[in-house]
DNA sequence: AGCACGCCGACT
DNA sequence: GTCGGCGTGCTC
């Protein structure tokens, strides 16, 4: 017999079958080891042979195997369009089917020890009252983890064993990584319109159907009933969320309801748990997978249902190497089983509903709250004639009312600003100098951190993390009359104390939710009400169900909307409205100040009115006019590379082989220009940029293959589409 | 990715 | 004369 292998080396060289001689055991899917070169190498079988064409004297033979297959046909036949579709080694692509565990041999199977009384007959010394409760407690239950049984019987352990009364049995278990977080099962009745939306849903004909419903409308319960339907049939689940949104909370509302048939993927998992979740969902001991953008690589078979919740978050296009879209897998996973795809949101892309408008999706709507309670009202303040009536600060008179009335009943706020650290940036005021990073084209930040009760300040650049001392003069000019321009969260704390010293405050952005954890401590604090006030950036705005929460402030709406991206105002929209929606969650009515510099703006209007069709019909005919996505596609070629001489030369062959396509096709181009990114160079890599606009996608395999040619030492040559960022 | 092979510069 | 630089090419 002969394997056709794939070894797991993500290179091009090597991006081809290499056969091997094997016995009859060896399948489709298993991990293999065998010699490669002068060395050993993990491979990946795709298909099993009688013959090779290859004279046998070069065959060599695998040297072990796994005992069942990692991936399914399923995994196999998706890993080779994927790796067609992006152009990149198959490696790459088996790899996102693994868990990263098994690939780097760290983690093993844990074992437990457990005991159990021998059938030998024994006595117990009255006198040793731990032994004889330990012999009960086995008695009754049969038998018992050596670890439980050494806690609570302290001592008594060691004296049976020794007596030679136990009996150990050494086994394999799965982590468990919930560890007490069982939650309470509840009753799960559903409102008439979440029955509604699962009958329209279970009853249509499409393969993907967007769930489109107002923040608060009770998204969740309709999917989990769709899932627990499936469940009910013998069938599997996949249940996508953004990893924000992965909170404990959530984590034990799923495990009350699906028990130890939920396996959930995030990043909070030990290497040994995560590796232990993927196993017991290969096994189909839990069937229903939980989990962030990577979880649509779940290894289930026979699915009934997969649901991506929060449809319009960039969380779901991958960022590195193979830049897969989590919807196209999705998609595909959808098809090949047979099943549904269902994409929830409050403000699903603009992409996603015109396909629903189309008829290409089923589109069922939740179009109030649970209980009809209302939305909380939007209040537009126009921040520049605050500026006019001599106000400077961040907060408007009619927000700081506000947050005065919303403090003084008992009630908690919110206050959302897309910016971290002190100040945006820090500038000379004699020469204009601004401090920027030296290994990116960036402007730094000022951040004014309290360490340990001492102030420390620091500039900080937000695309490679470095920290720098604060400036104390210009290094142009040697002046010292430095300004800072931009409001970040710590001025907005520190504004915050100085207007109301007895609130308290805290502070939620990438700076203070370090650690694994980090994100979750901050949250809980605030649902336990040991603050009155949250300042945060976006990440305030996903998902959390604060009921305390009456007032929202939004310090700058402006801030999105003038990113040069041609989402930036469908992100807008998406951002406003959700952070909006964490206002009057339970009886009393929210309330939400929305401040800007441009309030006549079509976007922050309709996001006031939450009127999402409103927005969208907008859009959409700005998006046609402009030849925008969907109407084009955006296709941006980017070369990367710390030797700049050697990424010119990279630009400039990409350029000239996409320069070809370009000439051959002009009917289908609306544009196309090479020059500098719009950031020249991040951690000291110099970036360049090929942009184009297409029509349509026919051309998109050309591109690929003439950057997967391009390759050069130490330069990088991609292809984004749509990108979401244009920095 | 590794690792060998192979062809040109400064050294005991 | 040799040691060693890393460009090129191969791995079933």
């Amino acid at each position: 017999m002969y394997a056709e292998v794939i070894v797991d080396i993500a290179h091009s060289d090597v991006d081809k079958i290499y056969d091997y001689a094997c016995d009859d055991k060896v399948s489709a899917g298993m991990r293999v080891a065998v010699p490669f070169g002068r060395s050993v190498t993990t491979g990946f079988v795709i298909r099993v042979k009688e013959r090779s064409a290859l004279e046998s004297e070069k065959i060599k033979r695998i040297l072990r195997y796994d005992a069942e297959p990692a991936l399914n046909r399923e995994c196999l036949e998706l890993a080779e369009k994927l790796s067609e579709r992006y152009r990149c080694p198959k490696a790459l692509v088996l790899r996102l089917f693994l868990p990263a565990e098994m690939r780097t041999g760290k983690v093993g199977e844990a074992t437990r020890t457990f005991a159990r009384l021998t059938a030998e007959p024994f006595t117990i010394s009255p006198r040793a009252p731990q032994q004889q409760a330990l012999v009960a407690f086995l008695e009754e239950n049969g038998e018992a983890d050596t670890a439980v049984l050494r806690q609570r019987f302290p001592g008594a352990l060691k004296a049976l064993s020794d007596k030679k009364i136990l009996l150990f049995e050494k086994r394999r278990v799965f982590r468990d990584p919930y560890g007490g977080l069982e939650g309470e099962r509840r009753e799960h009745v559903l409102t008439d319109a979440q029955r509604t939306a699962v009958e329209q849903i279970r009853g249509s004909s499409k393969t993907v159907t967007l769930l489109h419903g107002v923040t608060g409308s009770g998204k969740t319960e309709v999917y989990l009933t769709l899932i627990a339907e499936q469940l009910a049939a013998g069938k599997t689940a996949i249940f996508l969320v953004p990893e924000i949104s992965l909170t404990p909370q959530m984590l034990s509302q799923l495990r009350a309801r699906f028990g130890k048939s939920a396996a959930i993927l995030h990043s909070g998992l030990s290497a040994g748990e995560r590796f232990d979740e993927w196993r017991r969902l290969r096994e189909g001991s839990a069937r229903i997978a939980i989990g962030a953008r990577s979880a649509v690589f779940a290894p289930v078979e026979n699915i009934g249902l997969i649901v991506i919740d929060e449809e319009h978050d960039g969380s779901y296009s991958s960022e590195s190497a193979p830049r897969y879209n989590t919807f196209d897998i999705a998609h595909l996973r959808a098809r090949y089983n047979g099943c549904k795809l269902v994409l929830g949101s409050a403000t699903p892309s603009v992409e996603t509903y015109r396909r629903a408008k189309e008829g290409k999706f089923g589109l069922v709507t939740l179009p109030d709250r649970i209980n009809r309670r209302p939305l909380p009202e939007v209040r537009l303040v126009d921040m520049r004639r605050e500026v006019r009536r001599g106000n400077p600060s961040c907060f408007s008179s009619v927000l700081r009312d506000k947050l005065e009335t919303c403090l003084a009943r008992g009630n908690q706020a919110i206050l959302f600003l897309n910016r971290r650290g002190y100040s945006q940036t820090v500038l000379c005021r004699d020469c204009g100098y601004v401090a920027k990073c030296r290994d990116c084209d960036v402007a730094l930040t000022y951040h004014r951190e309290k360490v340990n009760g001492a102030e420390r300040d620091c500039l900080k650049c937000h695309y490679c993390g470095t920290n720098y001392h604060m400036l104390t003069a210009c290094p142009e000019c040697g002046g010292v009359h430095l300004g800072y321009t931009g409001t970040g969260t710590q001025k907005v704390v520190a504004e915050l104390k100085k207007l109301y010293p007895s609130a308290r405050v805290l502070r939620m952005d990438v700076d203070t939710t370090s650690g694994k954890e980090g994100h979750y401590k901050i949250l809980k604090q605030f649902a336990s009400r040991e603050a009155d006030i949250l300042v945060g950036t976006q990440m305030v705005a996903k998902g959390h169900d604060f009921p305390s929460v009456t007032l929202v402030g939004i310090l700058d709406a402006d801030m999105s909307l003038h990113f040069p991206d041609y989402r930036s105002g469908e992100r807008t929209f998406q951002l406003v409205t959700q952070v909006a929606g964490r206002s009057g969650r339970a009886e009393e009515r929210g309330e939400v100040v929305l401040q800007t510099y441009d309030p006549d703006n079509y976007i922050l209007r309709f996001a006031a009115k939450y009127d999402y069709a409103g927005f969208y019909e907008h859009e959409i005919a700005v998006r046609a006019g402009a030849a925008f996505p969907p109407f084009a596609r955006i296709v941006r070629v980017m070369v990367v590379g710390s030797d700049e001489k050697e990424a010119l030369a990279a630009l400039k062959e990409v350029y000239e082989a996409l320069e070809r396509i370009y000439l051959k096709n002009t009917d289908r181009f609306l544009f196309f220009n090479k020059m500098h990114a719009p950031i020249k160079r991040i951690r000291n890599k110099f970036r360049y940029q090929v942009l184009m606009r297409l029509t349509e996608g026919s051309l998109l395999r050309q591109i690929y293959a003439v950057c997967a040619e391009c390759r050069y030492r130490d330069t990088l040559v991609y292809v984004e589409e749509n990108p979401s960022n244009l920095s």
